[in-house]
DNA sequence: GTGAAAGCGCTAACAG
DNA sequence: CTGTTAGCGCTTTCAC
């Protein structure tokens, strides 16, 4: 049963003198410094428990400088973000590595743009020791935030700047996205196909887009015009986008889908062809998210990111903001199942 | 441009002496305090703006005893919590709420039990001025984090407490279940329906559960028990639980299943066995989750929460610890469409 | 090892 | 209307 029914909440103070000791040796004792007699230590541990003391943040801060909060701030409509196993998993790592460093992980949404000013005071205020910042809406103003922040800020996927965009360079954290595509196209063409399309993502919106473009263009330079298809990264464009290619390219062999969502929509309107995969045709995704790959007809051969360990290098890039490079691309790797 | 390049922050004091003022005035025109000099106005803001002057909040904190945040915290894998439109929609009102009244939310992830000591620490660390809860899983230990709090609290949904529990009663939100489901089966009645049976969730876990069911009881005090089948707020498990019911009483009429995702479920097991709805059996759900029961064939008659409102409701309590009732009740209402 | 004293940056009486 | 004076609760030299 906890005492003092008088409403204050007890300070260092209360517990020193309780403890018949001063306010430095609680503070001592409080912060784990080494150089107490551990018969103190005991001593001022019991009427800490006994008051339920706890220390105020905003004072210890105030000294400090420190929260020992992150802020992990993301530009989309919060029910469409966790449908996104992606982001999921990328927080996930964000947030395991924050707590091993002893930080709490605390999310905002940034909806609509009325949440603009409230979030962006939030950061500016101290109220978090550095921001994860995930772009994920071409229109958000989060560049434009994080400009102003004295904080340590790091981004989840690397910024499309556009020409002209004053925004300074903000550390990131990405997957080799041309990498990755590079590795999907050469194994396609390793299996000896020869027409390989390509659906690709908004490549004009999101810097992995156009990567993974880039990517398929590295390895096939002259490949036709006619076997590229623009889709926007889902399972409905990514049919519809198989289905305008097979219009154009009947004898197409192969597809590389720059997501695994619309590897899944290519599958669906192949087979509705009558296309076997991968003996006609050969699809190969981006991304492996297991939920999906591995439950396509067939199994989806895909490139894979460690997304969790992305999480874990943009928590690591706040606290250690002069590591240099100061932003880093995580390398992917192909992981084969059947359908290429 | 900013000026200033020496690291340290400019402070209130900075501000003070290069507008020629003293720092309580300063600090009157940055809270916006009627009671200065309309050309001390704008000159302190001339040098606010050119020394980008922003408000130590821990500073400001340790004297006023307000953040001007409020956490919102879910016990629920992060993944799946946002699948649920219901989670999603109360969110906004509580976030809605609290812009409104100043204060950001912020969200805080209780994933596994590792999270537990962070959450509480942060929580009790003077970080925000309140804390919404929503208590997702039976077994997590947010009742007992609650108890320890110094802080306002509000619990989404009302919390089943088992025989024993000694945790203090806190304030909550709920819909009103009893009352709802008491007007869904009685719209039933109504219809002249004779055999109504009603597909539950986990009443020994979910205190919504528990109560659906009690209003279902109310309406049929005398119903057979054979007419009572158990599920767990999924489609799949309603899907099943309408498989046994018709097993067990093929005549059956009218079914009142206690979610729209189990509705749903239930719906197609009937169509698979060649029933038509609302002709041979009426189906009525609860929760009113447009996304689905507008889609559903036919589309779901069911009862309506006002979700956002509840969120809102939630924010507001938390300002007004005194109001009474502390807990409240949102009313529900039949939203009738074509299944019963 | 431990204590005393000096702030961290801000707000809130209280005078003027 | 504006300035002066006290702290808010904690950490951190710096002596002892």
């Amino acid at each position: 049963m906890t005492s003092h029914t008088h409403g204050r909440r007890p300070t260092l103070e209360d517990v020193a003198r309780r403890a018949g000791v001063s306010k430095s040796t609680v503070s001592r004792v409080i912060n784990g410094e080494p150089k107490v007699r551990a018969e103190v230590v005991e001593q001022v541990r019991q009427v800490v428990a006994e008051l339920g003391y706890v220390p105020n943040q905003a004072a210890r801060q105030l000294v400090t400088r420190r929260t020992g909060a992150v802020a992990v701030v993301a530009s989309q409509p919060q029910n469409r973000l966790f449908l996104d196993p992606f982001f999921d998993c990328l927080l996930r790592g964000v947030r395991r590595e924050l707590a091993e460093h002893g930080s709490q992980a605390v999310l905002l949404f940034l909806d609509d743009p009325d949440d603009y000013t409230g979030v962006a005071d939030y950061l500016a205020g101290g109220h978090v020791d550095g921001a994860a910042l995930f772009s994920l809406r071409p229109g958000d103003r989060l560049h434009e935030m994080a400009d102003r922040l004295d904080i340590p800020v790091v981004f989840g996927g690397r910024p499309l700047l556009r020409d002209g965009d004053t925004v300074r360079a903000h550390a990131y954290v990405d997957g080799d996205n041309r990498g990755g595509a590079r590795q999907a196209v050469q194994h396609l063409v390793a299996l000896g196909r020869t027409r390989i399309a390509t659906i690709t993502g908004p490549y004009d919106q999101e810097h992995s887009a156009a990567e993974r473009l880039a990517g398929y263009r590295d390895v096939l330079p002259g490949a036709e015009p006619e076997l590229t298809e623009r889709a926007d990264y889902t399972e409905q464009g990514g049919a519809q986008a198989m289905a305008a290619l097979l219009d154009r390219r009947p004898a197409l062999d192969a597809v590389f889908a720059a997501s695994d969502l619309m590897a899944t929509g290519a599958l669906r309107t192949l087979r509705e062809r009558g296309r076997r995969v991968p003996h006609d045709v050969a699809v190969v995704g981006f991304d492996d998210l297991t939920e999906i790959t591995e439950s396509t007809d067939p199994p989806l051969t895909t490139v894979h990111q460690d997304v969790e360990r992305m999480g874990r290098l943009m928590a690591r890039l706040l606290f250690d903001q002069d590591a240099r490079p100061p932003s880093v691309v995580v390398p992917t790797r192909l992981v084969r199942r059947q359908s290429a």
